[in-house]
DNA sequence: CAATGCTGAAGGGTCTCATC
DNA sequence: GATGAGACCCTTCAGCATTG
């Protein structure tokens, strides 16, 4: 190869091609310097704060990688890191771009509620704890290069390139990963666990959709009981089957406590910018809430983390259990969603003075709220949840009672007592009016649906008849996927 | 309808060690 | 000194029961 002499004493070897382009001399340490005449036209002083945005083509395989190399001073040269570029025999590299770090660390601002500028949300420095940061820690900053429509990062320790899109849409996907992650997700690290493939799978398609982050390249652990310890390779097939990663680990993480059928899937991102990617979302959809739709952040949180509690025979009420330390502003995020839909949420202990360990919110709801809020849909991804939640209300005796109530029919004064004490609720919520048609002793009254009461009843119908079946036809599907995988157990406890 | 109490277990934090 | 990858361990919570 024809290397001529460097600027800088005469030691730095390369082959300048163009411009921006230049084959390397790599060192025996794979470092490379970045020729002089190439780096004056991309910044007018050598100084030792500078990051690259570099194309890196391998020019036998004709592969290229973009990727972030931090800059160092090399004698009178600039130069950066070759090592994890080690294995190519014959590369050829493009100068993109070259940025202070304080550049690549700056953020834009951005109150656009259409599409997201990436750079807008990405924090400048990586956190060792999720939002909402309460005792969190400035780590390591994020360097960040925009090119066309992508945005390069990586971060100054690490040694992973992540590549993200460079807008964000506020879409119902993004809308449900910030509610899944900000359930579910990892708080140290960049992790997801859950036992149900759906939610996997939205998780999975906006970490591909929007970042360079590869299912196949994921890797997983798969969290069972111990008596599924000989089924390693059923559950293997089965998560492979469902969310498309093969990348397991070696062992099963065993637990006599695991009660999913299939056992629970750990995800491990293994990239704190990815996790701060997400925290950044999850804080524009707190700091800026008309920027999502609420009811889909909704359906992440209930999904993830929400549960229907039929307290009393007569009531159903909805939890989503709080960390112990971050409840208030947690709470205060999922009460700004959920108030939005006229639904008021409350923390158990009401006084929060006497907290001793556990704190939850919980949705106190009447009947008329519950309809409502089960129209919403908030355990959408979570079959046994959204099915539960169905059935007890389906099954409560107040609905019973209007789903089966006709317009015009007459009832006895006594039962209003008695067993149809539900209808003086219906009729308070304005959806019958009760006229009384015979005097004392033997009251009659005429049940009049209202214009309203008429149509929530059809919807309702509509609900009993056309979705519920689907939910439930859904819950039998997923046993059957169970049972080609024999995973399906005789007692069905998970189920 | 609202709030508190209780208990086994579900889910998430933390550790280790090699690597950059 | 931070990150990535893997493995282990323990704290917090789901869901019911009871009381206000």
């Amino acid at each position: 190869m024809n290397w001529r002499n460097g600027l800088n004493f005469g030691q730095a070897k390369y082959e300048v091609i163009d411009r921006d382009t230049f084959i390397p001399y790599i060192r025996s340490d794979f470092r490379a310097v970045i020729p002089f005449e190439i780096l004056i036209d991309f910044t007018e002083q050598r100084r030792n704060d500078l990051v690259a945005l570099l194309k890196i083509t391998d020019r036998v395989s004709k592969k290229s990688n973009i990727r972030v190399k931090k800059l160092c001073r090399s004698g009178e040269s600039l130069s950066f890191s070759l090592e994890k570029e080690r294995n190519l025999k014959d590369i050829i590299v493009k100068v993109l771009s070259i940025k202070t770090v304080q550049d690549c660390v700056n953020r834009m601002s951005s109150n656009s509620r259409e599409n997201i500028p990436t750079l807008s949300i990405l924090p400048s420095h990586t956190s060792n704890y999720s939002f909402p940061y309460q005792n969190s820690k400035r780590v390591t900053p994020i360097f960040a290069f925009e090119l066309e429509d992508a945005v390069y990062c990586i971060s100054h320790f690490g040694w992973k390139n992540i590549i993200f899109k460079k807008e964000i849409m506020p879409d119902e996907l993004t809308a449900l990963a910030i509610g899944l992650y900000f359930a579910e997700g990892g708080k140290v690290t960049a992790s997801f666990t859950n036992s149900s493939p759906k939610i996997i799978n939205v998780m999975l398609d906006f970490i591909e959709q929007y970042s360079n982050i590869e299912r196949d390249k994921i890797n997983a652990r798969i969290y069972c009981h111990t008596r599924l310890q000989n089924k390693k390779k059923n559950l293997e097939e089965f998560w492979y089957s469902q969310v498309g990663i093969s990348n397991y680990g070696s062992k099963l993480h065993l637990s006599e406590n695991s009660r999913s059928p299939c056992g629970t899937l750990e995800l491990n991102f293994c990239s704190q910018i990815l996790k701060n990617l997400l925290c950044g979302l999850i804080k524009k959809a707190f700091d800026d809430p008309l920027t999502f739709d609420p009811k889909n952040i909704i359906r992440g949180i209930f999904s993830g983390d929400g549960c229907p509690i039929q307290q009393t025979k007569y009531f159903i009420c909805h939890h989503i259990t709080l960390d112990k330390n971050y409840w208030k502003s947690q709470f205060d995020f999922i009460d700004k969603l959920i108030s939005r839909h006229g639904i008021q949420l409350k923390t158990v202990p009401s006084n929060p003075n006497k907290i001793k360990d556990q704190i939850r919110a919980v949705i106190y709801s009447n009947w008329y709220t519950n309809m409502y809020f089960m129209f919403l849909d908030p355990y959408r991804f979570e079959l046994i949840n959204r099915e539960k939640f169905a059935r007890r209300f389906l099954s409560l005796e107040k609905t019973r009672l209007f789903l089966s109530l006709e317009d015009g029919c007459l009832i006895k004064g006594i039962d209003l007592v008695n067993g149809l004490r539900p209808l003086i609720s219906l009729r308070n919520h304005d959806f019958i009016n009760l006229v009384q048609k015979s005097p004392k002793p033997n009251r009659k009254y005429e049940v009049q649906f209202s214009e309203n009461g008429l149509q929530v009843r059809k919807i309702l119908q509509d609900f009993l008849n056309n979705v519920y079946p689907k939910y439930r036809k859904e819950l039998e599907n997923f046993k059957v996927l169970l049972g080609k995988f024999d995973l399906l157990e005789k007692n069905n406890r998970g189920c």
